[in-house]
RNA sequence: GUCCCCUUCGUCUAGAGGCCUAGGACACCGCCCUCUCACGGCGGUAACAGGGGUUCGAAUCCCCUAGGGGACGCCA
């Protein structure tokens, strides 16, 4: 039988990195044995679910390179289909109408707190029941637990896991308003879309025994189950929006590239060897559950920053400068195609020194504009008399260097040499007349970029 | 409270009884490269939660304790 995995978020809110590394495991893991990887949208909870938040999840996963395999599933609109098997299990004297009112529930619950005592629905009294007898409000269909023994669970990531029987009572399956529970819709779905391998995070390790119940009630084969730890935020506790960035869609706006955040993702709470840097098809190559790890992860943003840099200046050029000339675009920057040819030209070098797309905007925004470039006092305060000076006399000096990067060098090499000073005297006030900052490009990459006009344009404004 | 899961440097991890004087990566600190900043190179600080066993030998196996997380809904 092929292997299908899928992803299955309720549609609530944006989808967070723990869901982003959750697809990730699903599709590395369905590729890697040429099986199918599927998205189910588990939209049961109406108050609650949004068609944005539907829309966010499936362009986060397009972003991330994670669509699936097949159309998304909605859940909702598979809820004949839970009613038909709550209706058969009922048939089968697997289940029973139960008629407590949720007040009941409420008060019975809170009566075993009191008491210090776990709660357990009876529900003995319904199962028995004449129907003639039956109170008049609508009644819920629960599935009937286990009686004795215990479920063992063969999870791929936490090894064999067990709990007493005696632990499950009879659980809802379906809603008194006809509508199915989440336990009980996921175990329909994943049986109806011939789901082989379910690996979700580990809150769901201990309702996967009831949804055992459904399956072993059902007579269906149960699937594989793996779950996965959760990620935490730097502090230890439930990732949060406190902690920064969670959403997948945050981390774009920020400047991360998928692809780094993939791979981040992937080795955190998993590793192969040494291996750190690891692309989708290596990734696909090695991916193994046995590997992940079963304590949870806590994001390490600065980490994460460090991978983004490194996938930064492996990317495409071509790629960086749309990337870079949209983020311009967003910040109100105006530019031409003269200008925005300089910054194609500085790439190369803008992107060596940049961890996100953010910064590389940044570092961008003194080539695209013409004049003077903007400087922050302290900056502008370097531009000492001294310097001042220097930067009149290399005004002229340059009018008449080859205009070649090698050259370039060469050329202020010699102009140092001969005045007796070091290059770096040299080249910083050059570097703040011609960026406006203290740290830039080598700066005969600068030059050449700007073009000659420009450059001894800008260094006379400074010169002044 | 009950049940389930987890515990190696600050963080992510390597580690399947001797290869461990515990390896790598990020972060941090030095030094080198150098026109700045990055990149890169070299070096450094830093961990097997605690206690009992088992064994010739334990980070690795077992038990207990402590700490962390999760689940206990007509939420998902």
């Amino acid at each position: 039988m092929s292997v299908r995995t899928r992803f299955a978020p309720s549609p609530t809110g944006y989808l967070h990195v723990g869901g982003a590394r959750t697809a990730l495991f699903n599709y590395l893991f369905a590729r890697r044995h040429g099986g199918q990887y599927l998205l189910r949208i588990e939209d049961t909870d109406r108050a609650r679910s949004t068609p944005e938040a539907v829309q966010q999840i499936i362009d986060s996963l397009a972003w991330l390179g994670l669509s699936p395999d097949e159309p998304p599933v909605m859940q909702t609109a598979q809820e004949a289909r839970h009613a038909e098997v709550a209706r058969e299990l009922l048939a089968k004297g697997r289940a029973y109408l139960a008629y407590d009112t949720p007040e009941k529930l409420a008060a019975l619950r809170a009566e075993a707190e009191a008491a210090k005592r776990p709660f357990k629905y009876d529900g003995s009294r319904w199962i028995s029941l004449d129907q003639a007898q039956a109170p008049s409000i609508a009644p819920v269909i629960r599935i009937i637990a286990p009686a004795g023994g215990e479920t063992v669970v063969a999870d791929l990531v936490q090894g064999e896991v067990r709990v007493a029987n005696a632990e499950l009572d009879d659980m809802i399956i379906l809603r008194s308003d006809g509508t199915p529970t989440y336990l009980h819709a996921v175990v329909v779905d994943d049986h109806d879309m011939a789901i082989t391998h379910v690996i979700r995070g580990d809150d769901h390790l201990t309702n996967t025994f009831r949804q055992c119940m459904v399956y072993d009630a059902m007579g269906w084969r149960r699937p594989h189950f793996a779950h996965i730890p959760l990620i935490h935020g730097a502090d230890g506790a439930k990732l949060s929006k406190r902690h920064g960035a969670v959403g997948a869609l945050d981390f774009a706006e920020q400047g991360i590239l998928p692809e780094a955040l993939c791979n981040y993702l992937l080795r955190l709470g998993w590793g192969h060897g040494d291996e750190e840097i690891v692309s989708r098809e290596r990734a696909i190559e090695i991916f193994d559950l046995r590997d992940v790890g079963r304590a949870a992860a806590r994001m390490d943003y600065a980490k994460l920053s460090h991978l983004n840099g490194v996938y930064l200046r492996a990317a495409d050029d071509e790629r960086l400068l749309r990337e870079v000339l949209g983020r311009l675009g967003k910040r109100g920057v105006f530019f031409g195609t003269e200008t925005a040819a300089r910054v194609q030209m500085l790439m190369p070098e803008l992107k060596e020194r940049a961890k996100t797309l953010e910064e590389l905007t940044g570092a961008a925004v003194f080539a695209v504009t013409d004049g003077a470039p903007q400087m922050d006092a302290k900056t502008a305060a370097m531009l000492t008399p001294e310097a001042k000076a220097r930067l009149a006399d290399l005004a002229e000096f340059l009018n008449d260097a080859p205009w070649e990067r090698e050259d370039l060098v060469n050329w202020l090499r010699d102009y140092a040499e001969v005045k007796g000073v070091k290059l770096g005297q040299v080249a910083q006030p050059l570097r703040i007349a011609l960026t406006g900052s203290t740290q830039s490009p080598p700066i005969d990459a600068v030059l050449v970029a700007l073009g000659r006009a420009e450059a001894i344009g800008r260094i006379l404004a400074a010169a002044n």
